[in-house]
DNA sequence: CTTGCTTTTGACACCGGTGTCTTTTAGACG
DNA sequence: CGTCTAAAAGACACCGGTGTCAAAAGCAAG
C-alpha cells in the first residue's frame, strides 16, 4: 500500500534503483539516460523497462554536478515592455521543451552601478550555460565581455548586428521603418514628424536612420521643428505631441518610435481635436498591446521576438537541443520585422 | 599571470581550494559558509578571508545534492497579462534577493489537457522547494493537489481566499470595486453598466459581486441590458461597447472588469462621438499600463501585484529568507488593492 | 577450441558540497 | 597538574549522477 509509485518512504527512486531492478549496474543505466551509443537493444529495453515501472526521473543537480556542467541558461533583461520579455521567453521555452535545459530568468537593473556585479554574482552562482540579453541591455558591451571572460556562452538580441553572428540575434527594423515611411510618402504625406527613443540606445538610432533614409530616397529631409526627443515612454508622446502638434504648419504624420509615444501623441491630439488619421496619420513600433488597444488602432511595425527567442535560444544551445535545432552554417541572424498598417494611418486631408 | 582570480586552469575554485587555503577542512569551510555557531571567531575569520581571496562561490548544485534539496522556487503562470506576471515576478525576486534561492518562472497551458503532466514533469524534474502560482490557474485545485502530493510547497495567489492562509496571497478586490461604484453612484450615476470577466475566473466572479453588492447598497440594481459578458480580452471590450452603447437609453458609466475591455468600450465611445468622461464615465480594473496610454486615461483598481510577490515567496519560503521575512502569526494574506481615479470618471452631464 | 578483435558492461573514483560521529583542543575546576 | 566537559575541528561516508579504464561477452577467423 506504497502511497507513492515508486522508491520507499516517499522518496524519488534513484539510479541505483532502476540498476538494481533491471539487474545492470549504474553506469549502464545512465548510458541509457544519456542515449550512448554502446549499449545493446535488449538491455536499454530492460532498463527503459524499470526507469518507467519505478517513474524514475534523473536528478538534474546530480547530473550537472557529475557533468561538471549544469543545464540552466539565463535570460537577462531590464525591458520596460513587460510583453516583449514575455514573448520572448516563451519562444525561448518553445526551443527548450523537449530538452533536459531550463530557464533562468533575471531582471537586471539597468540603473544601478552595481549591475555588472550582480550580474557577475548571478551568473557565477548559478553558471548557465549561457545567456540571452535583451535590449537595451544587450548593447552593454561589459556585459558581453564579462559572460565571455566567465565561460558563459552569450547571444545578443538587437536591433541591428551588434557582435558577430555567433552572438547576435536581431531584426531587420531599420528596413521596415523606411518601409512604413515610404508608405506615408506614396499616401500624400509630405511634412512627417519624428519621435525619437532615448540617446544611446542602438534600437533607437536604428529607427531613425530608417526614418531619415527613406525620407531622403524621396526627397524630403527632417525638418527641425518636426523633430522631437523621447525616451520610449508614454509621457515624452505627450510633450512630443504637444511641441508637435502646436506648430503653426503641423506635419501631417508622425512616426514615433515606439508604441506608447505614439499612444501618447494620439492623446494629444484628441485633446486638440485633431481627427486621426483625417488630420494626422500616426505609426509607431512594437506592435504592443497598447497598439490594438488605442483609438484608433495604431500602424506599427511588428517585430519577431517569440521567434528571435526560439532563435537565440538554438544559436546559444543548439547542440544541446537536438538536430532539429541546427543553424544552417552561415544562416543570417537577422529575423525580419513587418509592418502593420492599422486605422491611424491614411491619406492626408486637404491638400495631398 | 593567471588570467582567473583563483584556482587553476580557469575552474572555479572549490570548497578544497578554500580549505587548503585556510589550512582548515573542508567540512569547516562548509560551516562557515551556513553560518554553523560551533565554530571560533578566528577560524570563521581565517576562512571567510580564503573565501575572499579565492572568489570562492559554492556551487549550488552541489550543495542541493548534499542537501537533498534544491534552492529553487517556481513560478506558474498562464496569465495574459504580462505586465502583471513580471511585477509579480519582481516582487519574488525582491524577497529572495539576499538568500541563496533561484526563480524558475514556467508559463503553462491552461488550454491543453496535457498540463497537469506538463507541470507534473516540470516539478519531478526540477524539484523547486515550492510554487507559486498566478490567477488563473490558482484557481485550479487538481494543480494545488499535484503540488501536494509531490511534496512540494505552494503558494495561490488570487483575488479572494482560494485556500488557508498559508496557502493563499490575495487582494482585496470586491471591496475596492465597491469602493470605485460608489464612487460613481456619489457623482450621480445611476445607470450604471457592468463588463464581466470570463465565466469559470474567481477574479470575475469577485469583480461582479462587488458590484453588485454597492449597486444594492445604494437601492439600484443592474438591469439585464446593462449586463454584458466578456473575456479580459479587447475585443469583448468593443462587443460590450457595442451593446451598451447602442442602447435607447444607455448607460452614463460602465465598470468593466479590467482595463483592456474598458479600453475597447472606449473606442466604441469614440467611435460613436461619446464623449468620456462627459457623456460615459468609465472604470476598469488591473491599473495596467494601457490605462495611463489611453485617452483619457482610465481610473482603475490597482492590485499590489508585486507586494504579492514578496508577500508569497514569504510564505512560501520565510524559513529560507532570514529573519526579516517572518510573517507574524495570523496575519492576513489579503492585501489592499486601491481605486486610482484618473480622467476617465466624471459626474454626469445633463440631469445628475 | 583458441586467438584476436570489437562491442558491451561494470568497478571504482570523482564532481563539490553536507551529515554523522569521532577526535582534538580549550577552559573550568578540584 | 590531572581530570572532566563542552566547544571546535576533522575523517569519512554519502547525495545521485558521470568519466575512465579494465573486464567480460560476442563473434569471426585460424
Amino acid at each position: 500500500m506504497a502511497a507513492r509509485t515508486g522508491g520507499q518512504g516517499g522518496k524519488q527512486p534513484t539510479i541505483n534503483d532502476v540498476a538494481a531492478l533491471a539487474g545492470v549496474s549504474k553506469k549502464t543505466v545512465s548510458r541509457v539516460i544519456n542515449r550512448s551509443e554502446f549499449i545493446s537493444e535488449k538491455t536499454r529495453l530492460a532498463v527503459q523497462k524499470a526507469i518507467e515501472t519505478l517513474g524514475f526521473v534523473p536528478n538534474p543537480q546530480a547530473r550537472a554536478l557529475a557533468f561538471r556542467r549544469n543545464f540552466l541558461i539565463a535570460l537577462l533583461h531590464d525591458n520596460p515592455n513587460a510583453q516583449t520579455v514575455l514573448n520572448f521567453q516563451q519562444g525561448v521555452l518553445d526551443a527548450i521543451k523537449d530538452s533536459d535545459l531550463a530557464l533562468l530568468v533575471r531582471p537586471v537593473d539597468r540603473g544601478s552601478d552595481k549591475m555588472l556585479e550582480d550580474v557577475r554574482t548571478f551568473l557565477e552562482k548559478q553558471r548557465p550555460i549561457g545567456a540571452m540579453l535583451l535590449p537595451p541591455i544587450s548593447e552593454n558591451d561589459e556585459l558581453a565581455r564579462l559572460c565571455e571572460d566567465l565561460g558563459v556562452r552569450y547571444v545578443r538580441v538587437g536591433s541591428a548586428l551588434l557582435d558577430d553572428a555567433k552572438h547576435c540575434v536581431s531584426s531587420n527594423d531599420r528596413e521596415v521603418v523606411g518601409e512604413a515611411v515610404r508608405r506615408l510618402i506614396a499616401l500624400g504625406h509630405r511634412r512627417i514628424g519624428f519621435v525619437r527613443g532615448p540617446v544611446g540606445f542602438r534600437s533607437a538610432a536604428e529607427r531613425e536612420k530608417g526614418f531619415r533614409e527613406a525620407l531622403a530616397e524621396a526627397g524630403l529631409t527632417l525638418a527641425d521643428d518636426h523633430y522631437a526627443p523621447g525616451n520610449y515612454r508614454y509621457t515624452a508622446g505627450i510633450e512630443a505631441g504637444e511641441k508637435l502638434l502646436s506648430l503653426a504648419e503641423p506635419p501631417t504624420a508622425i512616426f514615433c518610435s515606439n508604441d506608447e509615444m505614439a499612444a501618447g501623441v494620439m492623446s494629444v491630439a484628441h485633446g486638440k481635436g485633431i481627427a486621426v488619421p483625417g488630420e494626422l496619420s500616426l505609426i509607431g513600433f512594437d506592435d504592443s498591446p497598447t497598439a490594438t488597444h488605442i483609438w484608433p488602432t495604431l500602424s506599427t511595425v511588428r517585430w519577431p521576438i517569440r521567434e528571435m527567442g526560439v532563435r537565440a535560444a538554438r544559436t546559444l544551445v543548439a547542440d544541446f537541443l537536438g538536430s532539429g535545432a541546427r543553424i544552417p552554417e552561415g544562416e543570417s541572424p537577422v529575423l525580419a520585422s513587418t509592418f502593420v498598417e492599422r486605422q491611424s494611418v491614411a491619406a492626408p486631408d486637404g491638400k495631398g
